[in-house]
DNA sequence: AACTGTACCAACCGCAGTCGT
DNA sequence: AACGACTGCGGTTGGTACAGT
């Protein structure tokens, strides 16, 4: 319960929607004495409302520079923009539309805009294709489970011991061929992506893990994906093309190594 | 005509931030 | 620093209108 509102406990107030009486009276009270302290316009104005529901009435109705009827092309293009640069911040969405309010401009994307993106394969909370906002949620959370993984295997000293041993890391040549970037060039489009096919097998960590298939021993496969994954880091500081592939190979990779730390 | 589902929108609620004491 | 009063914001709810069956 808001606090402002708690006093509704000791004087019986109104709720609901507002009768023209009250807004009557709201708004001869707002053009006398203009806007000031919200909690005291009520008893001055003689309305039995909370001050916090004569702040929204006049906000969201009553103001006089408020603009009425359907968005334009131009404001929903603006809103759209807005939104995919500031998220649901409605409050600074609307300040950059005269006459009209937050809670409009909500209401209207939440009725509207939010469908007619969906409609058009797009995801309203990224502003991306719907597929390949979906491999970026899998992508994080692939990727924070791997540097967990990660973690782990450092504080095993022998595997840490036998992992050092195995990578001289003045030549990168020793791991490069495992290198994930060159399965990308391969890689589809995801904006176009296929959920029936596999593409698993054009990542790093796949081509690795085949490398490494005769290896009975389950330290040495771990240890394999440990260099898959600082393979993996180093991606992060490649430029590709299409994020989004760089997503799924992400995703793949860090599934790869979790896996082999279960 | 009666019922049901959906869209829309006004208003409410709770939380967080700010300010004064 | 702690507290209460107040304001502003974003999420949610509930009522109404309308379309479809």
């Amino acid at each position: 319960m808001g606090r402002q509102c708690s006093s509704s406990v000791k004087q019986k107030l109104r709720k609901g929607l507002w009768s023209p009486e009250e807004d009557e009276k709201l708004f001869d009270h707002i053009s006398k004495f203009g806007v000031g302290c919200w909690s005291s316009v009520p008893k001055l104005a003689g309305l039995q409302r909370c001050g916090k529901s004569c702040r929204l009435r006049w906000i969201n109705y009553l103001r006089p520079d408020l603009k009425r009827g359907m968005f334009s092309q131009e404001e929903e293009d603006l809103i759209l923009n807005l939104h995919e640069a500031l998220g649901n911040r409605w409050a600074q969405i609307a300040s950059q539309l005269p006459g009209r309010t937050d809670n409009e401009i909500k209401n209207f994307w939440n009725s509207s805009l939010k469908k007619k993106l969906q409609k058009q394969g797009i995801d309203p909370n990224t502003h991306k294709p719907i597929v390949a906002a979906e491999i970026q949620v899998k992508m994080e959370k692939d990727y924070s489970e791997l540097q967990k993984s990660s973690k782990q295997a450092a504080y095993d000293p022998i595997f840490m011991s036998e992992f050092q041993e195995t990578i001289d890391f003045n030549t990168p040549s020793s791991y490069r061929p495992y290198d994930p970037g060159c399965g990308f060039n391969s890689m589809p489009n995801l904006t176009n992506f296929d959920h029936q096919t596999d593409y698993s097998d054009s990542s790093g960590a796949y081509l690795m893990k085949e490398s490494s298939s005769n290896s009975s021993n389950p330290r040495m496969e771990a240890k394999t994906d440990m260099m898959s994954s600082f393979s993996l880091e180093s991606l992060f500081e490649f430029q590709f093309d299409g994020a989004d592939e760089r997503s799924y190979a992400l995703a793949s990779l860090s599934q790869e190594l979790s896996e082999a730390f279960q």
